[in-house]
RNA sequence: GGAGAGUUGGCCGAGCGGUUUAUGGCGCAAGUCUUGAAAACUUGUGGGCGCAAGCCCUCAGAGGUUCGAAUCCUCUACUCUCCGCCA
């Protein structure tokens, strides 16, 4: 959510920010409506309020008839004018929830994936010898993932993982959990069934509410939704909390299971694993004081610590700044990680670290006093660490070897103990 | 599923119709003192509207009673404890 004030100084800059989001300008000058009469009313009301604290305090001496006839004359006005300012001021909040956050000035502006800007790439793709199999091919020669059955079970995108592709996705987490540990990032496993409260939070809801599975009980009441993500958990753990600026900021590593709906994507990725319902990820999220540069700092801190697991298991990949029509709606700045997939002959998304400012500290109410014994929002920022099975996609088809087995990443085999793959 | 007890500011915790501008303590911040720090003392500490003076709101939420509600009544949400059931 952004700050109203913001909106009202700089209606241009932000008119000109959510058009490109792909969103229209003029819910802006609705929502500088709605502002408007509300704040009309609330001057309104606080006088009536006045006057009748002032006739209060008459009361309290000289109880005349004509002092609470007055009095129950304010409340009666006042009755007429507060159902219209609470009405008023729902309004105006549903339409804050609806205004996606103001990117950075340094981001590309395009209108979606075309207009990424490459930043930089990391290590060699290698020239195979022989015709590289998909993860598709080697998970059902290696007997390591079963697709038919998972659909047969679950449905279109469901899997079995079997095998080595079981301790591969355990050390793959395990390997990532103590490199952030190390770090100094706490482990996290958080709640995944949540209140819709949490997924307003972070910035999930409106947009994404067809995205995710929904429990609705018999009384229709107390729904709650499956996070897709550790960040829609961890987000809201300090939900309506306050922070002293020196406990910050604070590094947090989640683990947790994901559940996605792939709604909007139904004839995307439709083979394999790149794509499906429920996987594990490691997920960091930070918290730290309301400061651009901090943020920034972070943020390069966080990708940092990405691409030295992608470097450490020796996976080709590149990394994108997000323009402004392809990073989400709350984010104000966002890298993808994308590492080369033989199987795909093209890249593939491992993971996307992105910079929230107080966009989601606003929804959540995660509040700071800082040095000055002010209080302010936090900011917050969220990266993927790693996740199975898009990682094993990546590792599966950069390890294969010309006789069908798959080699172990060094830094797994103390995981898995073994160093290849094979069958027969 | 049944029974009971709670929800007050960053935290703890008083208050049980107008003396509360929400007592007190802790934390935090600023100042005084000090070579520096600690301690001590003083002041401050949530939200909104307004250029400002200032005004209004805030005791889980929503209604109600009353001239007047943190305080009384009703409903809702959440938390905790015990019993039952399941693991």
């Amino acid at each position: 959510m952004l700050d109203i004030a913001f909106i009202r100084e700089n209606p241009d800059k932000v008119k000109r920010a959510i058009a490109n989001k792909n969103f229209s300008p003029e819910t802006i000058d609705k929502i500088l409506a709605s502002d408007t009469k509300r704040r009309d009313l609330i001057g309104k009301i606080e006088l009536l309020r006045a006057e009748r604290n002032k006739l209060n305090e008459q009361l309290k001496s000289a109880r005349t008839q004509e002092l609470m006839a007055k009095s129950g004359e304010l409340k009666e006005q006042l009755q007429t004018f507060e159902p219209q300012l609470r009405e008023v001021e729902e309004e105006f909040y549903a339409q804050m929830l609806q205004i996606p956050g103001v990117p950075l000035d340094e981001v590309p502006v395009g209108k979606d994936s075309s207009g990424n800007e490459v930043i930089r790439t990391w290590g060699e793709i290698v020239k195979l010898d022989f015709v590289p199999k998909n993860h598709i091919e080697l998970g059902e020669s290696l007997d390591l993932i079963d697709i038919e059955r998972g659909s047969k079970v679950a449905g279109f995108r469901g899997y079995y993982l079997k095998n080595e592709g079981v301790m591969l996705q355990f050390a793959l987490m395990q390997y990532t959990l103590q490199k952030f540990i190390s770090k100094g990032y706490t482990p996290v496993t958080p709640p995944v069934i949540l209140k819709k409260r949490a997924f307003v939070n972070t910035g999930h809801f409106p947009w994404g509410e067809k995205e995710t599975y929904k429990f609705t009980s018999e009384a229709g009441e107390d729904e709650t939704y499956l996070a897709g993500t550790a960040e829609v958990p961890l987000v809201s753990m300090y939900q309506d909390e306050v922070f002293y600026e020196k406990d910050l900021p604070i590094r947090m590593i989640g683990f947790s299971p994901c559940y996605r709906k792939e709604a909007g994507s139904y004839g995307k990725d439709t083979k394999g694993i790149y794509r499906v319902h429920e996987f594990v990820k490691t997920e960091q999220v930070v918290i730290c004081k309301n400061d651009l540069a901090e943020s920034l700092k972070l943020h390069e801190e966080m990708m940092a610590l990405t691409e030295e697991i992608a470097q450490e298991l020796k996976l080709p990949y590149r990394v994108l700044k997000m323009c402004t029509g392809d990073m989400g709606e709350p984010q104000a700045k966002k890298y993808d990680l994308e590492a080369w997939m033989p199987g795909r002959n093209d890249y593939g998304e491992l993971a996307s670290d992105s910079i929230m400012l107080d966009f989601q500290s606003r929804r959540a109410n995660i509040r700071y006093r800082d040095v000055n014994n002010e209080i302010k929002f936090v900011h917050m920022l969220n990266n993927t660490a790693s996740n199975s099975p898009r990682w094993l996609v990546a590792i599966l088809e950069n390890y294969q070897q010309a006789d069908g087995s798959v080699k172990i990443p060094e830094v797994l085999i103390p995981f898995i103990g073994k160093t290849e793959i094979r069958r027969g």
